[in-house]
DNA sequence: CGATTACTTGAACCGCTTCAAGTATCGTGG
DNA sequence: CCACGATACTTGAAGCGGTTCAAGTAATCG
């Protein structure tokens, strides 16, 4: 079922099948999670990580005026908080912003795993490697990059992540994001937002239809985004 | 040498003294650089990791426009770029802030004694998840704080990271930032780094003169910053 | 069909940027 | 030892990007 998993790691990396056995053999527990559940509270401990199969969840943070940020967005084949498994205390919750499908890993056959296979370990850790590495464009994204730029490099990201998990049809796909994530995601208002939506619609890049996005113009949305895709590490070598 | 290494990891867990003895073995080569010089490239691959000893030095990603983006600052005992042990290519680039002392540690050593210790290597990824963990809540103070929050964040958790390795006395420590550097931090303008450090002084909650900064009001400035430093990890616990 | 939620639009406002100039500090060569 | 240049910091004023408030429209759903 966690194929997905094996198409983001095979993407960075050769997986032999006895390693891909005990990968999928690590996740238990399917379960359903609604559009606005909390998969993970602000705040807690958990003896298991969660991989979203299905669906879009988000880590969020809540700050005291009630204003919501998005740290990170993920898509099928994402562990939502792989991290947890060390740093045990998670600072951020993880909201599911569609209806998710999610199973669980266990820390105690994490901890196994990958005290047996070093290289499944270093897979894992590359995995919330390239999870930070996100993380880090989104801050030169918030930091520097204009409105229309950093939306532009946002739809950029989310096209790339989800042709890797065969989310995607030519130069569409489906985001079930509202317009009030995605303003919680940019850090921006749900206003400005709606207005820098239809300036990328105005000048023939998108297509953003409910849930559905199509990019028109794939060369001038990176070239207004400045994306380079090296930092998702695309590229398949020994690890 | 790298004995605030041991002063951060030790923090979090406890360590052996057979595994500070692998740890402190796997760096050579100390040198110095001073300020301003690129410490690693950006978009760089290379075959070992650097750790901070002394000094401050920052990644950074730089647009098109010229304008730069700190997305991380370290402070001696950091890894400068840990994850490249398996992410080879290095999406940013890293400068020293300050004059600089630095050991390498090759990934051929890194891999050999994750590969021994699979509690070394849970240590070492760990210190890469908190690393990750920084960056999302730098991620909120861009998105959500407003420039006096962000940055007075950004000092209680420079003076909560400087306590760990001991470089602060009392409520002082030694900051060798210019204004263009927090400005490229906090991804404002000089100007206004400037007016907002000004505000923090007239509230009486912090000197900053030259590179050294006092706090003054400690219980205020967590409060317009809303500093909790969980996502630091700063409990000691079996990892 | 009525209620709710998402999206859209207009207008006033404000936080931050930009431009431009001035001051302070410090290292360096004459 | 001072004059000079370079760099960091500071200040004022105008302008813009994005917010906020408020209202209206469209889509969705029991």
């Amino acid at each position: 079922m966690p194929n997905t998993l094996i198409l983001q790691l095979s993407r960075r990396d050769k997986i032999p099948a006895d390693e891909r056995r005990e990968l999928l053999d690590l996740f238990a527990n399917e379960r359903v999670a609604p559009t606005g559940q909390e998969l993970i509270p602000e705040g807690s401990r958990s003896s298991f990580s969660l991989l979203l199969l299905d669906g879009f969840a988000a880590r969020f943070k809540t700050l005291s005026t009630g204003a919501r940020q998005i740290t990170g967005v993920h898509v099928p084949g994402d562990f939502l908080d792989l991290h947890g498994f060390l740093l045990k205390t998670l600072a951020y919750g993880v909201v599911a912003l569609s209806d998710c499908r999610v199973m669980q890993a266990d820390h105690e056959n994490l901890r196994r795993i990958t005290r047996a296979s070093p290289h499944l370990a270093r897979l894992l850790w590359m995995d919330t490697l390239i999870d930070a590495s996100i993380s880090r464009e989104w801050l030169a994204s918030m930091g520097r990059r204009s409105a229309e730029g950093h939306l532009a490099h946002l739809i950029c990201e989310l096209f790339t992540r989800l042709e890797v998990v065969q989310q995607t049809s030519g130069y569409s796909f489906r985001v079930p994001l509202k317009q009030a994530d995605l303003a919680d995601i940019l850090g921006l208002s749900v206003v400005h937002v709606n207005r820098t939506l239809q300036s990328l619609r105005k000048q023939g890049l998108i297509i953003w239809e409910g849930m559905r996005v199509h990019i028109e113009n794939w060369d001038g949305l990176v070239k207004i985004a400045e994306f380079d895709p090296t930092y998702l590490c695309l590229r398949s070598e020994p690890r």
